[in-house]
DNA sequence: CCATGTATAAATGTATACATTTTCACAGCA
DNA sequence: TGCTGTGAAAATGTATACATTTATACATGG
């Protein structure tokens, strides 16, 4: 069991939820559990911590970051950037294989969220919308920034109620890149990241 | 010598050209460097990876970052989308202290470029500029850009020679952050940074 | 009852030793 | 000459042991 598998266990612990912000993590208790000694768990603690979902300083345990409203908010902000930008360049780059593509990640985040699985569809689909646009470095700065999100969520415990307006969202999008209307398909991205922020950060304050 | 002391002793190898792209780092050779055994320089190594200024992969020696110019393109174009959002976002923001700020770090820059040491003056400006808009990711994220490429353009020791075109820059941008006209500002961020980008790929390409 | 200081327990940091993997020079061959 | 395979040398990965720091429980004083 090397450090990377050991950093993808404790990273699906995180977005499943089974550890929310703020808990920590015990190396000694993560090497008996992998059957390892605590030098690999340091190197995973340190992947983990790479990607933002952990802090980890010095002679202290690593915590599950816990973030606060404004930087949540910011978050978000991010996000709308970095994603609406993606998405004008990927619409004039779909050609049929993107567009099919497309079209399956819609249909499968459709069923995943009948699963009670949302955020695993949402992910996918969204990083299947931007892949025409060849930007591999924003590409994962997103999905760092979309996981991180999901590590509050998950922890907080609130699964999406408004899951059918979101899955609305996507449908629209997708049309609006099917007509080929990138002014259109970001404006729809816009409110459907608006509306997930206000969603959640409404919520935060319960 | 704790990890993070050696993290950023061999930060300023990169970021001053000492080492270059392509490099490698042997673990045992900056243990004994550092009169300290390999696992704190594993640690540091870690830092430096979280911060995609090196590239650590299981059993292999870890090396400097590399990049494409497509890389280094893509790099451009994300400091652009990020720092105009920031510029547009701090100018409304700035009062006199951040204004008497922003000026202290112009002069501080162009002191700098005379010392041979356009990057780091550059640096504290835009960090600087920046500041009111109060956003600490996006604000850390730019920096990391930033110090990736850096790390680019001081192994390919090609010393700025437009220094005094990006003065000016500079100087245009501040003036348009006294008159509070903050469309005028980004734009002239937009050209400034579109100048580097320029400049970095037509140098690269000899 | 709450705050503060202290001792003990627990967790982390680091050095050393050894196993495993990669690297690199060099021999052999087309 | 150029390529491929093989072996020794070197570098990395991990376990163990021990030093150092932090956390927790408990007693003490306000």
């Amino acid at each position: 069991m090397g450090p990377e598998a050991i950093a993808e266990k404790v990273r699906q612990d995180l977005l499943s939820g089974r550890m929310r912000p703020g808990d920590t993590l015990l190396q000694g208790a993560l090497a008996e559990r992998f059957g390892v000694s605590r030098i690999p768990v340091r190197d995973a603690l340190a992947l983990l911590a790479r990607d933002g979902l952990i802090d980890v300083t010095m002679n202290r345990r690593a915590t599950v970051i816990s973030l606060a409203p404004a930087q949540i908010e910011e978050l978000y902000d991010l996000r709308l950037l970095l994603e609406t930008d993606l998405l004008a360049r990927a619409v004039p780059c779909m050609d049929a294989d993107a567009l099919r593509a497309v079209d399956y990640a819609l249909e499968r985040s459709n069923l995943e969220a009948r699963n009670q699985n949302w955020s695993e569809g949402d992910a996918l689909f969204h990083d299947t919308l931007y892949a025409p646009a060849a930007r591999p470095r924003q590409s994962a700065l997103v999905a760092d920034l979309r996981q991180k999100a999901r590590v509050q969520i998950a922890g907080h415990r609130f699964l999406p109620e408004d899951t059918d307006r979101w899955l609305a969202d996507h449908a629209a999008i997708v049309a609006a890149c099917h007509a080929q209307n990138a002014p259109q398909a970001v404006s729809r991205l816009r409110q459907h990241l608006l509306g997930a922020k206000t969603a959640v950060l409404e919520r935060m304050n319960r």
